[in-house]
DNA sequence: CTCAATATGATACGACTGTTTCACTAACGG
DNA sequence: CCGTTAGTGAAACAGTCGTATCATATTGAG
């Protein structure tokens, strides 16, 4: 009896708040200006969510479902080397239209730097990648529980994409790979 | 006549407010606490630096300036290799005193993504690098004017602290720098 | 229709924000 | 003493923030 409820209407709200913070990133991040984006109401956003802090939950999972499913659609599982898909793993995340992504994500790093009690979980981030990772780069690997090949390889994205959003050089930070793929191969 | 200005005051303030930064970050800097912890007034921070934005642009000067000074104190410029010279900048920046100045400098970078008006600058923190490695790791790099090697090697110093930051695992961080070490060597 | 549950607008609350205004004191030169 | 300039406390201003309250639709079942 009474109303039914209508959970799309939530998962509408959620998809479009995630391009929104996609779009204008997490830090001044507030109900108002938010809501009258989205042609709804603070009120209706926190009778869906709770509050903002689940919100902004709920916005970061739903943009971490959205970069893993991209990831997985676009790079093939058969790359014929371990150098060929760290190329495919650069040239995708680098790409323009992740940047995005990339920004939202060192947004929410620094963010759990100053408050770690917001982010339980955040080693998993880091550590997420080393099963992939550790079975993509098996030939060059220490062994199958090697996660210093991974931790490498992820130091090296990470830090050429930290270089590339604040310089936006992207021949030299190119070339920067090129350098450590040889590197690799030797 | 009148009154001579007392400028030790501002520069007093202003190292404490450094302090104040390194040790909560800029993320919710706000003048009433900030003045509270340094037993003055938001009054007197807007007296001597005429708004927010400007303390804020003092503060990170003066954060730099500082790890500037640090850096050249601490390392020795004749290191034995390049290799050698890695791992020292890699030891200091990586030892728990500068968890700050780190933390800061991902914070810097967020902001900045997301809003670049205020950092009109922010290239030179990366490129700024180039004079000092590219001469330490002239033997390894393909010329003097070559700045691809200190691109990658600062993207390794920059990823794993990124690691270090969210994981906390030191030990691996270390090793995976003793594999970078190992991959130039050769 | 009645009842019940969801959905939603309008508005208010209290706490905070950076900044300004007004008044006042402190320290100097003449 | 006076005049001038620097320093400073108290309070107010106009705004934003997340959130809560109250009322009112809306949409179903019986």
């Amino acid at each position: 009896m009474g109303r039914p409820p209508d959970p799309a209407r939530r998962e509408a709200t959620l998809a479009r708040a995630t391009d929104y913070v996609l779009a204008h990133g997490l830090a001044g991040l507030s109900l108002r200006p938010l809501a009258a984006a989205l042609d709804t109401s603070p009120r209706m956003l926190l009778y869906d969510f709770g509050s903002k802090q689940e919100l902004v939950s709920a916005v970061l999972a739903e943009a971490r479902r959205r970069g893993a499913t991209r990831l997985a659609e676009n790079l093939p599982a058969d790359a014929a080397s371990p150098e060929e898909h760290l190329r495919d793993i650069w040239a995708w995340i680098s790409a323009p239209e992740r940047a995005p992504f990339v920004r939202l994500f060192f947004e929410v790093h620094a963010d759990g730097l100053a408050h770690p009690e917001n982010y339980p979980d955040r080693a998993e981030a880091i550590t997420g990648w080393f099963q992939t990772l550790g079975a993509t780069f098996r030939d060059i690997a220490a062994g199958p529980d090697d996660t210093i090949t991974p931790t490498l390889v992820m130091a090296v994205i990470r830090g050429l994409l930290f270089d590339l959003t604040t310089t936006g050089d992207r021949h030299r930070a190119d070339r920067a790979l090129d350098r450590f793929c040889e590197l690799l191969r030797r």
